[in-house]
This record gives structure tokens, sequence and C-alpha cells, in this order.
RNA sequence: GGUGAGUUACUCAAGCGGCCAACGAGGGCAGACUGUAAAUCUGCUGACUAUGUCUUCGAAGGUUCGAAUCCUUCACUCACCA
């Protein structure tokens, strides 16, 4: 009975699963005799900020931490400088060591906002792999042919483009399986997107003789801001955990309604009847798509703050959109007196040049306390104004 | 190592001596319509107090009144050959 209630929320939103009954037995065995079971998850400390894409995976781990799980947190900081290639299309450049370091310690922090610190153990693949040497590295090569190396999607990709690939690009799935011989994994998790190098984790246990087959639990990539590509910070199409409540909310709200449904299901802790409704109550027009993505916004800022600073963003957004009002918190700048306002919009940071500002202003995008404003030429004068471009961007200035 | 092709703005991709701050597409920004949704329509999309000036077409030189366009060298990428 706990059984079935563990295995339906393990599997939910879930992507692929590779050996299902073993997942299933070492549940079992926990419920019935305590006994733990260690569950592998990567980080590649490129970025030091986690978005939500991430927390798809790491809500998944933290049911499994209810379930008898040891998470082995393994921060790949030794195949971070090499880069991994997946869903690159291009070469990556690899990070120095210091840097590396310096992001997996904000990834720490940040990571146990979700996860349960005491059932955690990280750890870093350099342990293992500075001390794998020359010949050890040689040995794994070994056990791998180039031909199906060359099948992973992305390499077959780019060979038959003729972009090119280096070889320690190869190296990368390799040493990140290694990873899995070493920490002995029973489960591993991660995205799609990393099905190679998961199955690659599970093969060199076998090739090894360690007496593990890691099973494998691989969980959909979460879609950005565009809901057209992966979520990720250098696509700019992210919700950083760390963002303050109000950008949380805002961007929520601002995904489209098709994305919604996506982020309800991995991201929401709803039961997924509860989502089937809403879903059918906005189809069936009895409940309006906005109040269904105004809840999701809810749900997701209050995870990462609480119920009230999340209902707090609400207010505020809806002052601001709904009621046109001023955001409270805007940023204030001294001026000195007959700034030229495109020099103005610049110097407060909402304009990136003044060629855009005037740009802007022609396109009568740009407001001074709410009124539209069309000539491009005009100087401040002493006074106290609120600047705003678009719909987002507010400044507060006081002219001197 | 040899031969050939290529390197253009955020991305893809035209241009091959002046009409080029550089066609087009995507993206982005802004406006209209809305629910800061989608779809759609429109404008903008190097910088500069600006009917002009300046810096951009892999890098550095050169030819020319004039170069993204021609020449030389270098760097990088790719293909074929070895």
């Amino acid at each position: 009975m706990i059984l079935k209630e563990a295995m339906d929320e393990i599997s939910r939103g879930i992507a692929e699963i590779i050996d299902r009954e073993k997942i299933e037995n070492l549940i079992k065995t926990y419920l019935q005799e305590g006994k733990e079971y260690s569950v592998k998850i990567g980080f590649d400390p490129t970025a030091a900020d986690l978005h939500l894409g991430h927390t798809v995976l790491l809500q998944k781990i933290a049911s499994f931490q209810k379930y008898g799980a040891k998470v082995q947190l393994l921060i790949g900081d030794f195949t971070a400088m090499i880069g991994d290639p997946t869903g690159k299309s291009e070469t990556r450049k690899s990070l120095t060591r210091e840097v590396v370091l310096e992001n997996s310690k904000s990834y720490q922090e940040q990571v146990f906002k979700i996860l349960d610190p005491e059932k955690t153990e990280v750890v870093f693949n350099s342990t293992w792999l500075d001390a794998l040497g020359a010949s050890g590295l040689v040995g794994l090569t070994t056990l791998f042919p180039v031909a199906r190396m060359l099948e992973r999607d992305d390499f077959e990709k780019r060979y038959k483009a003729g972009q090119s690939i280096s070889i320690s690009e190869f190296l990368y799935p390799l040493l990140q399986g290694y990873d899995s011989v070493e920490l002995k994994s029973d489960i591993e998790l991660g995205g799609t997107d990393q099905k190679f190098n998961l199955l690659m984790g599970r093969q060199l246990q076998r090739s090894y003789g360690t007496g593990k087959e890691q099973a494998i639990l691989m969980m959909p990539i979460l879609e950005g801001l565009d809901g057209v590509q992966k979520m990720s910070k250098s696509l700019g199409n992210f919700i950083g955990i760390t963002e303050p409540a109000k950008d949380i909310y805002a961007k929520v709200l601002s995904i489209s309604d098709e994305l919604m449904w996506r982020y309800y299901e991995l991201l929401s802790q709803k039961s997924l009847v509860d989502i089937a409704e809403f879903k059918e109550n906005v189809a069936n027009g009895t409940l309006h798509p906005k109040s269904a993505k105004e809840n999701l916004a809810l749900e997701i800022t209050a995870r990462f703050y609480d119920a009230s600073i999340a209902q707090g963003a609400k207010e505020e957004f809806d002052n601001v959109f709904k009621s046109n009002l001023i955001p409270s918190d805007i940023k204030e700048f001294d001026i000195e007196d007959g700034v030229w306002i495109c020099k103005a919009l610049v110097d407060v940071g909402i304009e990136p040049s003044t060629s855009q500002a005037r740009r802007d202003i022609k396109q009568g995008a740009v407001r001074i306390d709410q009124d539209k404003i069309s000539d491009e030429k005009m100087n401040l004068s002493v006074g106290e104004y609120i600047l705003q471009v678009g719909k987002r961007k507010f400044a507060k200035v006081r002219v001197k």
C-alpha cells in the first residue's frame, strides 16, 4: 500500500525509467527492513545559480529521500573543466578550477532549499578522477568504441554536419559514467538529455564488475519562459530560485497558457487529479486561465519564500499591471538639473544607449509620471519624476 | 603534410569596388489588441545631443579618389587526399 503510494510519487512526471523493477525492490526493501540505498545525481557547476529547471530533478530526489534514498550529490568539478557537450551545437569552452569551486559552493547553499541535508552526501569527482591518472584514463577509453560514441545524438549530428568534436568531449561521458563505478550508485537521476551519459554509468558499472547496475530515472527537460528552448541561464529564459519573490511571480505569470500545464505537471505539488480538474475547468470555461496561472505562480513563489510573501508579490503585480500603479520599490537616482532625457534614461539603467532611448521615445514607449512623451530632445528640470520605458522598466529620479 | 572551400551584426544568412551601418529570416525591444498568455497587425533593432559624425563585415598590412567586396601575410573552421 505504502509501496504503491511511493511508486506513484516517484513515477510522477518522469520521462523514462530504466529498470523500474529494481527501483521498486529498493524501496520495498527499505519499507520492510529500513535498508537504505544510494541515488546519484550529478551537477555540473558551470553556472552558480539554480533555476526552476534544476528543481524538477531536485524535487524528484527529495521524493526519493522520503523513501530511503541516501543521495550522492555529485559536483562534477573535474568534468566541468571539460564541459559537457550535451545539447551543444558547438564545442564548449572549459572552466578553470577556481571558478568551478566557487560555483559549487553557492550550488550547495541553493540545493538544500529543496533537499534534506541529513540524507545527502556531497562528493566531488575530482577526488577519484585526479587519482585515476593517464593509465587509468586509457584503461577507461578501451572499454568503449568510437562508433558507439558517435551514436550519441548530438555527436552524430555534429559529425554529419561537419562540425568539430574534440577528443575531450568523448571523455566526458566516460568520466561521468566512471563516477557511477566509484560511487557504486543504485540509481542515477538525470534529464532526458543525459540519457547517453546515464546509460554509460550503468554500462561501466558492469564492465568494471562492480556487481551493480544502476537503475536510471530521467526527468523531462523543462522549457524556459519562451516555451521552446530548454530553461537555461545562457539563454536568459529562466526563473532563478534566488530571484526576488515578485520576479518569480511575474515570470511565471508571463508564460504561455500552454506552457502553464507543463509547469503544473513538473513544478507544482498539487495532485495530478487536481491539475486535471483545473485543466478541464479551463477548457469548459469555468476557470479563467489567468486564475489557474496565478495559483501556479503563488505556489511556486511560496516554495522559495512563504505564502504571505507570495501573496505580497501578487498584490504588487496586480497594482502595477491591473491598476497601472507604479511599483513600490523602484530604484531612485539623483540627477543634475537640465539633463537630457535620453541621457537620464541611460544613466538610471533603463535604456542601454541614447540611440535606443530616442527610438523608444519616437515609438511612444517612454513615459514621465505616466504621461507619454514625444520630444526626444527635452531636458529634465528640477523636480522628482518617475521614468518608465515600456511596461516594466521604472526608475525614480530627483533632479537637483 | 598537400589541395580546395570558408570566417559578415545576438543567431542563421545575402552582399563580391561606390546606391552598405550592410537584403532576408529568426530572436529581441516597443506599439495596437489582451489576461504583461497565445495568435495577429505595425514600427524599431551599431554608437554618438544626430538630416550629420564615428566605429563595424576573422586579425594585421597594402592597392584605390573610394574596400565587407581586390592583393599579401597570419589565425581559426571545414572537406577531400595522405
